[in-house]
RNA sequence: GGGUCGCUAGCUCAGCGGUAGAGCACUCGGCUUUUAACCGAUUGGUCCCGGGUUCGAAUCCCGGGCGACCCA
């Protein structure tokens, strides 16, 4: 006895394997219809968001007579038996296709029963160029009345879940991509980013800036304390490391008699990960000849404020429920000043290290007993006790020289040098000093670092012997400012982790090779 | 490095010792004003991996992997 039945039997298409397996045929389908599933370009006449400011006050039912073309993702289709609507998202948002099938079939002849072919061909994820007029529908949505339509690139996998997204934190970072696609907040970010950085550039060639490139690969690390990556060269047989730094070559450069120089580029640190730390990451560095610290302070107050106006066109920043003014001036204090307020110890006041070491150990510093100067020991309260109260922007100056290597003594404060750094929402955003010149001060620094180094320090380096030779030739005085730009997008864009200004951020594997 | 939490269908999640579930997506049928479309039907699983306890483990225990948060 045979079953009656009208259907074809449902087959299983709901694993990975068989959803692929549906669109593969399909694929295939397009073929047979002359249709190429991956076209070769389309025709655009405008973007998504173009459209939906241009006819913001298109009442209800009506329609424009003018022909636009556009593409982009299908993220949404709605199909009735002889009417559908489909969301398409290009690079600038969404519009709703109103795809009318005596429409289409009436300006298609190819492929033949072109709508029924769409209703059964195209896939959320497709890439869909179409042409049209502009309509807004009874209910209210601006739409493109398609004419003609070609599937651009066919989809293979399936998207995420429509409503509640892609939320599985580690997978959107591995497959960015997929992120996104699904949540428009993320493409922000990173044109965010874009904006940001591109306007610091815009700022500096306006000042006289030019910008130059020098080497990730380097035979020795320097320009700051940090552990680097080790590679090798094959062909000249030698272990080179990735600069963890970009501050001694652009010296040179400005030795070279270049005044105003600067690199926006990677640098890369094999260090520990966290919200706030990539093993790879951002920095701009800035040197200017004939400056100090003072007129880098004010450099870093333009820049910040012309990024944060360029992005957000506001100096009142929202960042995880604080509100941080940019407004200039920021604050300036001294180290020294800072850890008194917080303290209420003065480390200037000691003459012996064990009474300084006492006094911090008195209000509960921490790890006092390995820090072999006041110097040090400053640093370890300031860390401790000052930084992450400085949520609103502010210049801490002065630093102890023990942890200051590259900077220039202090003009008027003996043990100190001419270094400040910037602090946001408690974080690190900027370095500066003024730069140390003498090059047989320098050359004393750079030995000790390295006789660090030597004891088994495996974030000192050895000495740069051609930076120091550079410096004997005479460097002009001369500012040098850094500045995070991940930190800096981070705030600008309210990103709570520095993976989610980074596309890729480094992740483990998730299988485990054959070990 | 330490602590806490998480990992179940393509996505989002429930189940917490007794036959692996829901919504969405997919597939099929219907439908010319939807927008998380709707109605009906079908389908879909290495419950992160490996051991152990148990008559029986997604569930309990041990080890491992990956991630999140906090601490250093």
């Amino acid at each position: 006895m045979s079953t009656p039945s009208s259907q074809p039997p449902a087959q299983p298409t709901s694993t990975l394997e068989e959803i692929r397996a549906t669109r593969l045929e399909k694929v295939d389908q397009l073929k047979q219809l002359g249709q190429n599933p991956y076209a070769y370009g389309w025709e655009m006449t405008h973007h998504a968001a173009d459209l939906q400011t241009k006819f913001a006050d298109l009442p209800d039912g009506e329609e424009v007579d003018l022909e636009v073309s556009i593409a982009g993702r299908i993220l949404a289709r709605r199909v009735f038996g002889k009417l559908a609507f489909f969301s398409l998202q290009d690079e600038t948002g969404t519009i709703q296709l109103y795809l009318d099938k005596k429409r289409i079939e009436a300006e298609m002849a190819d492929p033949p029963n072109a709508f029924n072919h769409l209703k059964q061909l195209t896939d959320v994820g497709d890439f869909l160029g179409v042409k049209g007029t502009i309509k807004r529908t009874e209910k209210g949505e601006l739409s493109v009345y398609v004419r003609q339509y070609s599937i651009l690139t066919k989809s293979l996998l399936p998207l995420p879940d429509k409503w509640h997204g892609l939320t599985d934190v580690a997978k959107r970072y591995r497959q960015r991509y997929v992120d996104l696609i699904v949540n428009p907040e993320v493409r922000e970010t990173f044109r965010r980013r874009a904006l940001i950085t591109a306007a610091i550039r815009r700022y500096l060639d306006q000042q006289g800036f030019i910008e130059i490139e020098t080497p990730v690969l380097m035979t020795e690390a320097g320009g700051a304390e940090a552990r680097p990556f080790i590679t090798y060269h094959n062909t000249l047989e030698m272990e080179l490391y990735l600069r963890i730094a970009t501050e001694l070559h652009l010296k040179r450069l400005i030795v070279g008699g270049f005044e105003k120089v600067f690199e926006l580029g990677r640098i890369f640190r094999n260090e520990g990960i966290s919200t706030r730390h990539n093993p790879e990451f951002t920095t701009i560095e800035i040197y200017q000849a004939y400056a100090d610290y003072n007129d880098m302070m004010a450099l870093t107050e333009a820049i910040v404020v012309y990024a944060c106006q360029s992005v957000l066109g506001i100096l009142r920043v929202e960042y995880q429920g604080q509100t941080i003014d940019l407004t200039p001036p920021w604050r300036r204090v001294t180290m020294h000043d800072l850890v008194q307020e917080k303290t209420g110890v003065d480390f200037s006041q000691f003459s012996s290290l064990s009474e300084a070491k006492a006094a911090a150990t008195k209000v509960g510093i921490q790890g006092v007993e390995e820090c072999e100067s006041i110097g040090k020991l400053l640093n370890e309260a300031f860390e401790q006790k000052g930084e992450e109260t400085l949520i609103q922007p502010t210049f801490v100056l002065d630093y102890p020289v023990e942890i200051s290597p590259l900077a220039k003594p202090h003009r008027a404060k003996p043990g100190l040098v001419e270094r400040f750094e910037l602090f946001i929402v408690g974080r690190e955003t900027a370095n500066s000093f003024s730069e140390l010149t003498d090059p047989l001060d320098q050359r004393q620094r750079l030995e000790a670092q390295s006789a660090r180094k030597a004891a088994g320090d495996l974030e000192a380096h050895g000495v740069d012997e051609d930076f120091l030779t550079a410096l004997e030739y005479g460097m002009p005085p001369t500012g040098g400012l850094g500045i995070g730009i991940d930190r800096l997008v981070m705030l600008l864009t309210n990103s709570p982790s520095i993976r989610d200004v980074i596309a890729f951020p480094l992740l483990k594997p998730e299988k485990s090779e054959e070990v």
